[in-house]
DNA sequence: AACAGTTACTAGCACGCGAAAGCTATAGTG
DNA sequence: CACTATAGCTTTCGCGTGCTAGTAACTGTT
């Protein structure tokens, strides 16, 4: 804060600090492999570094090398929050220990800016969930290469649905045997929803359970009352639903409807969400493991941009069914 | 994808293309003031670019430039998601137009990541709410020199605590006379709670309303309990609660209780978050234009950014209440 | 015709860093 | 003692861009 206008610290100011080249201050700064540096020398730079409160220039370096080390994940404008937090907090770990920095990005449908892959020449762009065929060429287009998921390959994101099969085998082991599957109405959603609708269907036949109805549920219409009501009627005793707050919907049609929950309709949402434990009666849901989902992710993007293969090795990604007020055996 | 190693388009690329000068390239591409370029070279430059796919090199630019036209923005880690969408989206629209790119980070306490401000050189750093010391303090070691808010001003953002008043006043003006504020227990937002709490007794003063009592409330715990029954004891007929959450806290712990909302109790949320519409019943909650503090706040950092004094418009914060069915006059 | 003034450019440096290539002592080898 | 090998440096180039300081051609003026 004196009248001095401050100058950013370089290299070559340390080299002169020291009275080497400026060159050697980057081999000792880089521990560039296969440059001989005496030991004291290299003790002499690192401690003026130090003192001076060196701090390399990001941009001279991205320039210099050809590569940013950024990796770019973007993410959807949906809110799993909680979750979200954990898998990015994990995956910025395993990258910034590699020397990356990872910059999150979530992209709204409705968003008047521009891409920011298009300013920011990311060594890696990440997807979840993968990216659509415009968004690859957009990317593309800004001189990305490296994409993960591969745009090529076919191979969805491990796990995805593991916990919708929890969800429907939860109902089944506490004696439900008629289900439903409250769907999302947020278009956004539709690819998901119908993952998820195609496993809880899969995991309800290889219980030899019965048919599972589907229905679009909303709570601003009157289409969760709706469909609680069709569900009643029908039979059904346990909902599987695409999330927590679809789980809400239903729940707080059916308590409108005047039913009673567990008592006449068991309910179970996905992600644990706040609003789980919040909600009275306390939904029960399905925790996943996001964090190994992060670093899993991560490490395939290391190897992305260091074009090396990446391992065919699996995702960790557990998940756990919380039980909570609203799922019980059915009446009866 | 045919063989060739794609290299990247510079503007030498499109010099030698047209047949003109590197600096002549820039000029165009710049628009350059003073710089008088003929019709036809500027219109076989541009076209030169398009065809060729040129798009500038970041790095180099700011290299040369000496800035970075990053705006970082940190946000807190605490949920506002569907405001600060809204808030973010604008900031970054705003920016956007003026050739910056912004990047919006989160940040977390139990982070094990650098911050990302150590490894990005942005040209202002925003800060919501405002940065604490110990961070302004890695900003400025990290080279940030522009902050917002003015780490030394005391000014605080503007109209953080207009919901609260219309809480109050919400409540107020359908018949309650006895109110109590129900607090948050997350430390992090201790500051923004004791602020909210102050202006909630400052509008009760205002309207001649006795003392009201704070209670800090946890659903997973018995705290929340324990204060709704210690208020309806008290003859408190109205709360006003931090947030949506700590609102349906103490409506999941009235309706445990077996007091009946808005009949008992009435409880008024704010941020309008999806919770408030999905709780059971709908939570009375306050809504702001997170848009519009969006764009004052871009606008301030962008005046930041390029050194120009920023002028002391007053934000365009408008807050409006949203009546649903926890709160309605008083029984008796 | 000599001169100034303008237009429309070009040459070239600077930004800070990575790293290949070159250079100089000294140690080791026959 | 001549010759090679190596440790430990330095010189120098290149990355792609912004922009200042020229410069050549042309126009208008007296």
């Amino acid at each position: 804060m004196s009248g001095t206008t401050q100058r950013r610290v370089t290299a070559s100011d340390i080299a002169q600090a020291v009275g080497v080249s400026r060159a050697t201050v980057g081999f000792v700064l880089n521990n560039t492999p296969g440059q001989k540096i005496s030991d004291g020398t290299r003790e002499r730079v690192m401690a003026a570094a130090a003192r001076l409160g060196y701090r390399p220039h990001r941009a001279a370096q991205t320039l210099a090398r050809g590569n940013s080390r950024i990796v770019l994940f973007v993410m959807p404008d949906w809110p799993l929050e909680h979750n979200m937090r954990r898998y990015l907090d994990e995956a910025a770990h395993v990258l910034d220990e590699a020397g990356y920095s990872m910059i999150a990005y979530t992209r709204h449908p409705g968003d008047r800016s521009r891409p920011l892959w298009e300013s920011l020449d990311a060594d890696v762009a990440v997807g979840f969930p993968a990216f659509d065929a415009d968004t690859v060429a957009s990317l593309r287009a800004a001189g990305v290469t490296n994409i993960y998921p591969d745009p090529s390959g076919s191979a969805p994101l491990p796990g995805i649905t593991a916990g919708t099969k929890l969800q429907v085998e939860h109902l089944f082991e506490i004696g439900h045997r008629r289900l439903a599957f409250a769907a999302v109405p947020d278009p956004r959603l539709a690819a998901l929803n119908e993952q998820r609708l195609t496993a809880a269907r899969q995991a309800a036949e290889q219980l030899g359970l019965g048919e599972v109805g589907a229905c679009t549920v909303d709570h601003r219409d009157g289409s969760a009352v709706a469909a609680v009501e069709a569900w009643h009627d029908a039979g059904v005793t346990g909902v599987v639903a695409y999330n927590d707050d679809v789980a809400a919907a239903v729940a707080g049609a059916a308590l409108r409807a005047g039913l009673a929950i567990p008592g006449d309709i068991s309910i179970v949402g996905h992600d644990d969400s706040p609003l789980a434990a919040l909600f009275v009666p306390a939904l029960t849901s399905v925790r996943m493991n996001s964090a190994g989902l992060g670093r899993f992710v991560a490490q395939q993007a290391l190897h992305l941009a260091e074009g090396r293969p990446a391992p065919q090795a699996v995702a960790d990604v557990r998940v756990n069914l919380v039980a909570r007020e609203s799922s019980a055996p059915p009446a009866g």
